[in-house]
DNA sequence: CTGTTAGCGCTTTCAA
DNA sequence: TTGAAAGCGCTAACAG
């Protein structure tokens, strides 16, 4: 137990206890008392209370985080971030994980406030109503990470950027004859953002191309299905969504023996292991989710010391150079 | 701010913060006041003061958590059960990474108990006489997920049984000579106790086997390069340390137009979704970390409320059934 | 069933 | 520079 308390060491050390208090807090002491003081905090194993001094003191040093669900790897990353900027600035992480449940995401909010946090990130599922609500109730700090909304501080990856850029290294590989093997709108992020990034190249940067889009889901099986549907075009080069759904295509690809990269290059999104350890390894956009954490992190952080400005750095976006597409050649660059 | 406290709404009600606090904390309270107070605390939303709290009653519920490191699938399972259990228990975590340094995870120790949480979950790296020492002096509980030390109160995974499952799969389907494709015992779960538990069952069960032992890492490549030697055993199965190893030979197979399972049957021990998204599917043992956490959440539950005892219920160990094991015939069973 | 009282361990005026 | 004293918001005897 902390059971030894303030009162203790000032009667070892015949003060009083504001002044192991003071000493504790950086107050006045005289080098003497300051002396004793440190020799009976040593010896005894002394430990403030956190209770007590969060009671007096109100800010507890406590983030909280809500996060979806917690066996993911890009939730992982994105903690990874988070975890890197408390430790610095000494800050605990209080965590709580929605399920998925938009609901439940609330109550995480609600409960974490209860627990005294002094400011929150929620990597959320959606942005409702009742998430502005709570935004605008609590006295304290909230960031939200994964979905945009201009009523809320909010921090998301670059989407539409990952598409772009992906699109101007297809350009420079010179591949005009593409399908693009993409999800439902439903999914802002992927299924709009990244895709729009993609065409909006192309758009105002290419003359005589032609992007065709086939539609599938996030599962690898669905990918492979849609093969077929995806070669019916023949084209030079296939943007899948993912890296799984990219996965799936280069199985069906392999299954009909046509080659990778060499008669058809393909791409995807996301930057994980897998897509560097299979054969060819997948030419890729990798999300800093480390930094989304870091980034909201410090943003809240700057949040609770009233330092208003939020700090809009971009996230990171790195492509992944694999060997799944071929320069074809060609009259550009 | 939670501004507004028990004081408060005893003086809406009229009555005193006793009767308030013990509406809280049910306690006797007349209807006729519980109805007051009820009404009160909806209209104010006044939410009782966690740390005011805190320093009467002792308790905090809070568990502190310990990892290595956030961004790995093995953790997130883990920490998704811790959390399904503090979730029934009304505890929150407080989580610390220790990113795989062994100090650091002494450190975090420390700083977990120091915030008053009632009970440590470490998932250790390495259990060390510090960690002895730290364990005996602290009066929380501490359990230990990761490593074996009959020192502490630990949780394991079993992976001797694991191998000893598979074996007997593999027995199931007639194998008699095999190549176990295993890392080295540097490792004691991966590279002892799973191989270990394969090999006795076989020692214990069965007349006129062999298994060939071919040492890799824990990489992919190292695994396709290890190919060669594998075959060259000209085995009818090959058990694999790890799906990751599996994986790395099943494309040296592939590109040998070796096929799976009709030439030669593979296996794995992991059960992660990669292994269950490739064609064949991996027949493999899957740990079940989520339980994994559940269990060593409960233990700790129990080890605050003073209830000593430890439940010791093995964690599942669940044998995955791909497309990759042929049964060869034979004439046992 | 209720109110009074006394702290939990700490910080922070305020006077000395 | 120091100590006394008040109080953060809550719970828990205790006496009524």
């Amino acid at each position: 137990m902390g059971k030894i308390t303030i009162q203790d060491i000032a009667d070892i050390c015949q003060v009083s206890k504001s002044s192991v208090s003071r000493y504790l807090n950086g107050g006045y002491v005289s080098k003497e008392n300051k002396e004793k003081i440190k020799a009976a905090i040593e010896q005894t194993g002394f430990k403030s209370n956190f209770f007590a001094k969060r009671l007096k003191t109100k800010n507890s040093s406590l983030i909280g985080v809500v996060i979806p669900r917690i066996d993911s790897i890009t939730v992982g990353k994105t903690l990874n971030g988070i975890n890197n900027i408390c430790e610095k600035n000494n800050y605990t992480i209080l965590m709580q994980s929605s399920n998925l449940d938009l609901k439940k995401e609330l109550e995480c909010i609600s409960s974490l406030y209860n627990q005294g946090v002094d400011g929150i990130i929620v990597y959320t599922i959606n942005i409702t109503d009742e998430h502005i609500k709570i935004y605008n109730d609590l006295k304290i700090p909230i960031i939200f990470i994964g979905q945009k909304n201009k009523n809320v501080n909010y921090i998301c990856i670059d989407d539409y950027k990952a598409g772009y850029i992906m699109a101007e290294h297809f350009y420079k590989n010179n591949h005009k004859n593409i399908v693009f093997l993409g999800v439902d709108e439903e999914d802002k992020s992927v299924g709009i953002e990244r895709k729009q990034g993609f065409y909006d190249f192309y758009k105002q940067n290419v003359k005589n191309y032609s992007i065709n889009f086939v539609k599938t889901d996030f599962s690898f099986k669905k990918a492979y299905n849609m093969g077929k549907n995806v070669i019916d075009f023949n084209p030079t080069a296939v943007i899948c969504a993912t890296d799984n759904i990219c996965l799936g295509l280069m199985l069906y690809l392999n299954e009909k023996g046509i080659k990778i990269p060499d008669k058809i290059s393909v791409a995807g999104f996301g930057g994980y292991e897998v897509s560097s350890a299979i054969k060819p390894a997948i030419t890729t956009i990798q999300f800093d989710y480390e930094l989304l954490g870091e980034i909201a992190t410090k943003n809240i952080l700057n949040l609770i010391k009233c330092n208003e400005q939020q700090e809009n750095i971009d996230i990171n976006l790195k492509l992944i150079l694999g060997e799944s597409i071929k320069n074809i050649g060609g009259t550009n660059e």
